[in-house]
DNA sequence: GTTAGCACTCACCTCCTTTGAGTGCTAAGT
DNA sequence: ACTTAGCACTCAAAGGAGGTGAGTGCTAAC
């Protein structure tokens, strides 16, 4: 069967029209609201043929259409027309990403929270690996007899801390001393670097000074080895309660307790993969079960030309594609511009 | 009209059965689990009698009862035995509480964790201000050319980071010059001396060396400034959507979008006050509208003998208050144990 | 003071009917 | 050959009627 313009221009109108409200739609309806020149009897045989090559399907006989996922599927790939963003939208997105943060997670967390603001939905938001970035700092302070504070900073602003027990007292001095051997040796090196045996050659230099060395450098590398690792921010989670679909309480548990979880947002980032642009993952196509009546919106940010996270919206499939895309897609393009001036 | 202890047993029995089930509890369900030796028509005459005293109360005429915010009051107060938790648990939570923690905030926070896996309601924790706690180191760290990274290291192991914009660019031996006098000075004082005028007196020091540091201490200070205060954990919030009073989305929604606010959880924790003890609110006696079927177990735990923060749980009206005053009492203990050790 | 007995109430369930939106098919119109 | 009007048909949803049962309050007897 072949999709004539006016099997497409219907499709179109049905789909936007169960978008719009969410019932099922019917040939009357589409006859009615959307001026095709033909009557609903016509729209009737073009709906069956429609319903046969798998587009749309029927909640049951006497119900409307609404759109099955291909259906969607066929709408974002060749019918959607992407709605253009308003200059004020724009302003307001462009003017809070720009207020005074110079901190890049800071930037990527607002990034997250004006992403579930603006579209009403769920945002999910992976923060780069940590792996790649440069140690611009690498400090032990003293805390206590036998404690230590550790602070790496990195030369993307990130700076992260971890307090360490040791199983026998240290001097002060020597927390400065080694802080100072530390410094000089692992500054200006990727933490992949830092990990891959050069902590060992390290520990040879100060081995020379004092025997319990090894035990700092055991606990210094596992501090460094855990921090390298994805982050992911969830946000508006509860604008999922405003949609109808999910008025169930039981329908809509499950999948609020997978979005709880870090590892699941984690799979569902990493799923829509690394290259560049927009993609859009229609119900079953997402990685889980609890996600089956979900699409998801994603798109990378980069910095220096390289991609380094993604981020994204979660609604139900019956979600406003044109109007979310166009928010991801200006959102990303503000934060990738943010990350730039950072 | 006077409360004997029939009356007492009857009211017992009726909110016991209700807690369990959920379910309005007639006079013949009394009289027949739990044995009082007497018919369910005088139980009934007894029911009428608590009505009209307004412990208990029927949905409507052919339901049975139900407690009234007033009859959780009476039972809380007067009839509840606590249940002593088993020592397997007990050992579990102190297991837990004492695996390599050494983070203060961590340990609070796996508290919360904790408080909620076990009860399975919500749980929340406020953690004590920062404004008591001396200060064991200040250090700035050199980031970028006009970018330096402010990290506050404080006795009871916390760390508070920050990156900071400096409107001009700064040498990096300037940065361990200030890093150095600050750390004399201030080294040993809490964060409330800091601010009050000491800051500006250090000013002077320092003015003899550089002209800018003027605009450096103002960001010092305001830093500072906004750290002092406090935070609270929120936990198992979807906990709520298990409990079939919160079945219907559009009551619950209500609920978790005021628990993701944190001033509402700092107020509703502030509410219990700071008397040591274990405390109960229920249903309007909390300050929020959206809480009247709720209701909050609190206690506040210690460092040094004195209240540093509060813990506790939301429930439903109809939660098991002496299953969950007993985990409160019980955490609270090992939490203060767990800090007292750090 | 306690209890058995009884009339009464009312939410809830089930069954039935009605309603209306929507369909598919057919035959007539262009 | 496509389009359309007309009609019979389907089925979810809404509404109503009747039955059920848990529970109550009252009264009279123990």
């Amino acid at each position: 069967m072949k999709m004539d313009e006016r099997k497409q221009r219907i499709l179109q109108a049905l789909i936007l029209d169960y978008i719009a409200t969410g019932d099922p739609v019917g040939s009357r309806t589409i006859a009615k609201k959307y001026k095709l020149g033909v009557s609903s009897a016509t729209i009737r045989n073009e709906m069956a043929d429609l319903e046969e090559m798998g587009l749309i399907e029927q909640p049951h006989t006497s119900a409307g259409r609404i759109p099955s996922q291909f259906g969607y599927r066929y709408y974002v790939d060749c019918l959607m027309e992407k709605k253009p963003l308003s200059e004020q939208v724009k302003k307001y997105i462009q003017d809070i990403l720009s207020d005074k943060i110079s901190e890049m997670e800071a930037l990527i967390q607002l990034s997250s929270k004006l992403l579930s603001q603006l579209t009403n939905y769920t945002s999910l938001v992976m923060v780069p690996s940590l792996g790649k970035n440069k140690l611009t700092h690498i400090q032990l302070l003293p805390l206590d007899n036998n404690k230590v504070v550790l602070v790496v900073v990195l030369d993307n602003g990130h700076v992260e801390h971890r307090s360490l027990e040791l199983p026998f007292p240290i001097r002060d001095e020597d927390v400065y001393y080694i802080s100072q051997i530390l410094n000089n040796n692992l500054q200006g090196l990727s933490i992949e670097k830092c990990k891959s045996g050069l902590l060992k050659t390290l520990y040879n230099e100060l081995a020379q000074q004092k025997h319990f060395l090894n035990e700092i450098m055991e606990i210094i590398e596992t501090a460094l080895v855990a921090k390298d690792d994805h982050k992911v921010y969830l946000g508006g989670m509860l604008n999922m309660l405003e949609q109808p679909e999910f008025k169930d309480v039981d329908k809509v548990k499950d999948l609020l307790e997978l979005l709880e979880e870090e590892k699941v947002l984690k799979d569902v980032l990493a799923g829509a993969g690394q290259e560049t642009g927009i993609k859009v993952k229609i119900g079953s196509e997402n990685p889980y079960e609890e996600m089956k009546n979900c699409s998801l919106i994603t798109a990378t940010y980069e910095l220096d030309g390289k991609v380094i996270g993604t981020l994204g919206v979660l609604g139900p499939t019956r979600m406003e594609y044109s109007k979310a895309v166009s928010i991801v897609e200006f959102l990303t393009y503000a934060l990738t511009e943010g990350l730039r001036k950072l």
